[in-house]
DNA sequence: CCTCTTTTTTAGAATCATTCTAATATAATA
DNA sequence: TATTATATTAGAATGATTCTAAAAAAGAGG
């Protein structure tokens, strides 16, 4: 990715281009891997783990990228160029990107339900893989 | 809630009943506040802060209860009596419940994308207060 | 209602992902 | 290029959750 592409868009959201979050937005968006904070701070070793957190924070609340909730007790994380949900092997941990579904009819019911104004969602299921099954 | 039904939920379930657990089911069956392990430790102070947690995860393996990831460090719980989703409001954390929706769909099409037997789910949606939009 | 065996409970210690601190460095702007 | 606000960093601190190992209770079968 063009460091004028990710500077771009990191400005666009009121974020300081530094060096570090254009590494670290490119590596998101670069990897389908759903990684941990430890893990991007393992493989982009200059990088300070406080910093690797203090940037995905900033990318989480700029919308740029998703927290994923896997239950392993860490938090994954996932850039939303797409909008899309998860599906996690309950087995494995795996997690499993879907976007074939539809959320408007969801966030126009929970509007409802809520009188909030719906900002964000998390959709995540939990899957058994047939041939697991007891 | 009476003995023999708390009784009955967990043994259905493969679980031994204990009073503790009897005790806590009955507890989340009748509070509505999504508490955290904390909070029902505080409220029932004769059972341990470690049992708490233990038997909440016997609970969420079973379906009795879910997890809610309200993202403020801390997890919470809820009997899960009806099927349900919650509504986060990213600015209280309160958790509201809803339940006007159909997942089927969802369920459906997460089996298709994957291959995998859906066996639950998280739906969370998060919201700011109209009043308290910029 | 007595074993017996397995599972559960418990207090306290341990873990470890995440956050904080406060000193240094860098980005944006004029 | 100076200024000022913001970001980065190493290391310490935090705190929710998990672990440990010993004591207690549940459930099954006589």
């Amino acid at each position: 990715m063009p460091d004028q592409k990710l500077r771009n868009m990191l400005q666009k959201r009121g974020l300081k281009a530094t060096s570090q979050r254009m590494i670290i937005l490119d590596y998101l968006m670069s990897h389908k891997t759903h990684p941990t904070a430890e893990m991007i701070h393992a493989d982009l070793q200059t990088i300070s783990l406080a910093t690797v957190y203090n940037t995905l924070e900033k990318l989480v609340d700029s919308g740029l990228v998703v927290v994923i909730d896997s239950h392993d007790d860490k938090r994954h994380f996932d850039y939303y160029g797409e909008p899309h949900y998860h599906i996690i092997n309950q087995k494995t941990h795996e997690i499993i990107d879907a976007n074939n579904f539809d959320v408007q009819p969801l966030l126009d019911a929970a509007r409802k339900a809520s009188g909030l104004n719906i900002s964000g969602y998390h959709i995540e299921l939990y899957g058994v893989d047939p041939k697991d099954a007891k």
